[in-house]
DNA sequence: ATTCATGCAAATTTTTTGCATGTTC
DNA sequence: GAACATGCAAAAAATTTGCATGAAT
């Protein structure tokens, strides 16, 4: 019922190589170490790309499968890590346990236009909605990282057959 | 891998107020029952107003509270239930398990602005969110249920302690 | 009377943690 | 070498389920 497609068009990261450095550095300024494991489970949501999300369970599966085992415990632990440094991001939809996916841009605002009966999706930008996060966040003293606006509603075809 | 499906596609969120009959009729419609604990939990978070979520222990915890026992497996199914009907709506913050919060026509458009690090929440309104929900929604033809902005930040302790 | 819902406790699933050992800086 | 991270297994949460009993229609 997950009904996010990403028709084959995979925006190219343009962000940097996670593997590498940029990873090092921002575990080094938090005092934290670079480890294969950490490496490897960032790679992975790099490699199935900004659109998809997987869940601990299936993070660690996949990397038995691709010969890079990583305990569960340890992709629980770095699920939390690279989310709190905001590599990566918790999803909003709750279907049994929690997901992550790739962080995308900083400040980027995608929003979502979904179907609640047959889970068409569209995406669309507003920069009115960012505008809006911002204020907010601004009014409380908050610092942004990113603004979602989803908009539950009928589709055409859902709306005539109510 | 666990099926978890839910009850087939719902209709449109019920707009009725809920302790009373429309929460019986709902029910009616889908071959249930009105049971004084369903009505204890749906008023519960009538109670507590259209911004604010509960988890299943907590709802249980005050159901208690309140001299309304209803026992925790109950309240599971119940919170499934509602959802399912489009009363309750489910929403997943950063830390604990999922939480539900009253679904309302009238509210339709509050937003979250969440601390990725430590869970606090804020609830703020914005009708320019709105407006380009409905335009989203306008532009694609769909008819708009809810929008829901979620803004990810860091508050201020928090971006303190980065 | 029939069908559905509840409560309880046990079973599952999901997530966290203690600790000995191995790694990174 | 010191501090940190990992793996493992056990513990703790969170959620679901089987079944006998109780309630709603």
């Amino acid at each position: 019922m997950t009904a996010r497609l990403s028709p084959g068009a995979q925006p190219p990261p343009a962000t940097l190589p996670a593997g590498g450095d940029g990873l090092r550095s921002s575990l080094h300024d938090r005092g934290q170490r670079l480890t294969p494991q950490r490496q490897r489970v960032l790679a992975l949501f790099e490699r199935i790309g900004e659109g998809s999300h997987l869940g601990a369970e299936e993070v660690h599966q996949r990397l038995l499968r691709s010969e890079e085992r990583v305990s569960l415990a340890t992709v629980y632990r770095t699920l939390r890590l690279l989310s709190s440094m905001g590599l990566l991001q918790e999803l909003e939809l709750p279907e049994g346990g929690r997901r992550f996916e790739l962080a995308s841009d900083a400040h980027r605002d995608h929003h979502h236009l979904v179907c609640v009966r047959c889970g068409r999706t569209e995406e669309f930008e507003n920069s009115a909605v960012l505008q809006a996060g911002e204020r907010a966040a601004g009014g409380y003293g908050f610092r942004l990282l990113e603004c979602v606006l989803n908009v539950r509603a009928l589709c055409p075809s859902c709306a005539a057959a109510e």
